[in-house]
DNA sequence: GTGAACTTTCAAAATCTTCTGAACGTTCAG
DNA sequence: CTGAACGTTCAGAAGATTTTGAAAGTTCAC
């Protein structure tokens, strides 16, 4: 009996850490997995994963990879075990850094590429009031590109995780770039 | 011709946003929509989104809905016209921050509300070393979670954007708390 | 080698999300 | 009041994503 409350409990805790990976464009699936590996005592295999989660093996198998691609799984061999066990990586910065890294890097790589390929376009246009404008705006969207994009690669480049000074940083006013944020219709 | 260019120059941006805001969560028809009424000269109608961006009636309705609601769109009232017309919030920091308030925020609150449920439950039931432990990495979640939730209260709070100064925040350690985040399996 | 124990792969099925388009409101001019 | 011009809604279609399950692959003991 007391065996099932563990289980409820792990169940509502792997639900919760699903919700937030996939509000992080992950697969919920890969969440909940994680977060059983995180939970448990001990590294476990892709069996036990499957049976806990109700999960098919083949589903298991395509979660586990995944996790390891993003390094927030490791696999673990066990002396004298057949199989495979697998349990996960505990450092959240690790994992966030990585996670950033991967996706929102490129991500800030493409949109910038087509903006500037957008804007070249205009500039080769007539240059009518509307076309002088439209690339003034693109030109809006590029620089808060390139500001994210040196916001992450700044993040990345600190290794630091104390997000609790982030209020500190924002309390310092840079008015030039706050400007450039509140842009207005020209 | 050179309109033809303009048109491909907006879709091309169009779309690059799109992903942004598919990225966020969103659908990618919101951040596309957005993105033609931010770069028009002037507000626009629904019928004009729907053929630029080659959108049913009831798509360009629902995501203008939507966009409202979220308050980087309004719609704007022309003097004897029927139709109503729409035009994009231009202030980049008041958008991401009610994005941020209305999203993350009930994440990170949905999220902590059934991690301590999942604790409460494993409180209750018999103190084995494998449930202490559980109880401590659920603890080790939800000190996450109530950090990333006061992060994304000050951030609120201070209403600056300058996001250029985070390379600053982040050469600051704070010990305690970097270690926390670096937990290592008991 | 052979077979048992696992894992991985992938096509098809199930599920979830988004879009379309026609029907239904609303507003207003005449 | 009527009809034209718009906007909104929503059931079903289309499309995208995720999962399943069975077959193929791998590894290892014997």
């Amino acid at each position: 009996m007391s065996e099932s409350v563990e289980r409820e409990a792990e169940l509502l805790a792997a639900d919760a850490i699903g919700d937030v990976i996939e509000h992080w464009g992950f697969r919920k699936a890969l969440g909940r997995a994680w977060t059983v590996l995180y939970l448990a005592d001990d590294a476990l295999g892709a069996a036990e994963l499957a049976e806990r989660l109700a999960m098919s093996a083949g589903a298991v198998s395509m979660a586990l990879t995944e996790l390891q691609r993003w390094g927030v799984v490791r696999r673990v061999w066990k002396p004298g075990e057949r199989r495979e066990f697998y349990e996960a990586e505990t450092d959240f910065w690790k994992m966030i850094s990585r996670v950033v890294h991967d996706r929102e890097r490129s991500l800030v790589g493409s949109v910038r590429e087509r903006l500037e390929r957008s804007r070249a376009l205009l500039r080769k246009a007539p240059q009518t009031a509307t076309v002088r404008a439209r690339i003034e705006r693109i030109g809006r969207l590029l620089s808060f590109a390139t500001m994210a994009d040196s916001v992450i690669e700044s993040f990345l480049a600190s290794r630091r995780a104390d997000f609790s000074e982030f209020s500190n940083l924002l309390q310092l006013s840079r008015p030039s770039i706050i400007g450039a944020l509140r842009g207005r219709r020209g």
